[in-house]
DNA sequence: CTTGAACAGCTAATTACATCA
DNA sequence: GATGATGTAATTAGCTGTTCA
């Protein structure tokens, strides 16, 4: 590489070193390029030995020389403002505009490249940061309705509960009035009445139980749930699975509640 | 047309300094 | 005045795309 180019080209971040050796004096020597920029630089002005033209030495005596010498110099707040307003405009730097920006700001192209290049970093940052925000606030919402619905469940759940309860006791009152019909010696009543019942028009006058419950279920059942087997929720069949499809949060011991199905 | 060197410009990470509490 | 936190200008390494011989 040619070291002269290497050392007059403002424009290239790789090969841009005066200006940090301006700042920092000789402390700041580049490892990399160092041993070049040293040779180079002895026998010219010690302290800046590195600028594109003898304007822009000029210049840049000017505008550090008046300011704080030997240090890192904030941008003035007025360079910093057109800058803003370009980079709203625009956050990429094309060649021309970069030159444009530093011939008005009075900077050198690559400091206007270079805030450039932060200006987007932060501005991503910036990004990044209302991003997280945004997924953060919308993972609470979802967080909060996962933690409702899981209320609105334990709700429902506990009124399957408590209606099968209802419903086994119903159950159990009344095989114990079917049992206690089929058996006259415990009430009292005549052989002829059973014969009279058996033989009536062509059904049994015991009635099921099953039976009675599905008929009379509507008025226990909250909305939405329908029977589709029989009382002894204790059964577990084949049909088990089949009814899985519309319930398949349940776990086993939901299993024991019966074969409610959400409709 | 392909290839490789040179170069410009970018991002990401880091350093060094200024400023402020 | 010393010090740690923060903001920012500048540097560095690595990558990609373009140009040109």
């Amino acid at each position: 590489m040619d070291p002269a180019r290497l050392i007059f080209d403002s424009s290239s971040s790789h090969r841009y070193h005066g200006q940090r050796m301006l700042l920092l004096g000789s402390g700041g020597v580049s490892p990399v390029f160092g041993g070049a920029i040293s040779s180079l630089a002895e026998g010219a002005n010690k302290r800046r030995p590195f600028f594109t033209s003898p304007d822009e030495i000029l210049e840049e005596e000017y505008y550090y020389d008046e300011q704080l010498p030997e240090k890192k110099r904030r941008l003035m707040p007025d360079q910093v403002h057109l800058l803003e307003r370009s980079f709203e405009a625009e956050n990429k730097l094309e060649p021309e505009r970069k030159s444009e920006l530093a011939r008005k700001l009075g900077l050198q192209p690559r400091q206007v490249a270079v805030w450039f290049q932060n200006r987007r970093a932060r501005w991503k940052a910036k990004q990044l940061e209302h991003d997280f925000d945004r997924l953060k606030s919308s993972y609470n919402s979802l967080l909060s309705d996962h933690d409702s619905l899981l209320k609105e469940n334990d709700g429902l759940r506990s009124q399957v509960i408590s209606l099968t309860e209802k419903l086994q006791s119903k159950a159990a009152a009344l095989t114990a009035a079917a049992a206690s019909v089929n058996d006259p010696a415990s009430l009292g009543v005549p052989k002829k009445a059973e014969d009279r019942l058996s033989t009536g028009s062509g059904g049994s006058a015991v009635v099921d139980a099953n039976q009675l419950l599905h008929s009379s279920e509507e008025s226990c059942l909250p909305d939405g749930y329908h029977s589709m087997g029989p009382v002894d929720v204790r059964v577990h069949s084949e049909e088990d699975d089949a009814s899985d499809e519309g319930c398949n949060y349940y776990s086993e011991e939901d299993a024991q509640l019966g074969w409610w199905v959400w409709n």
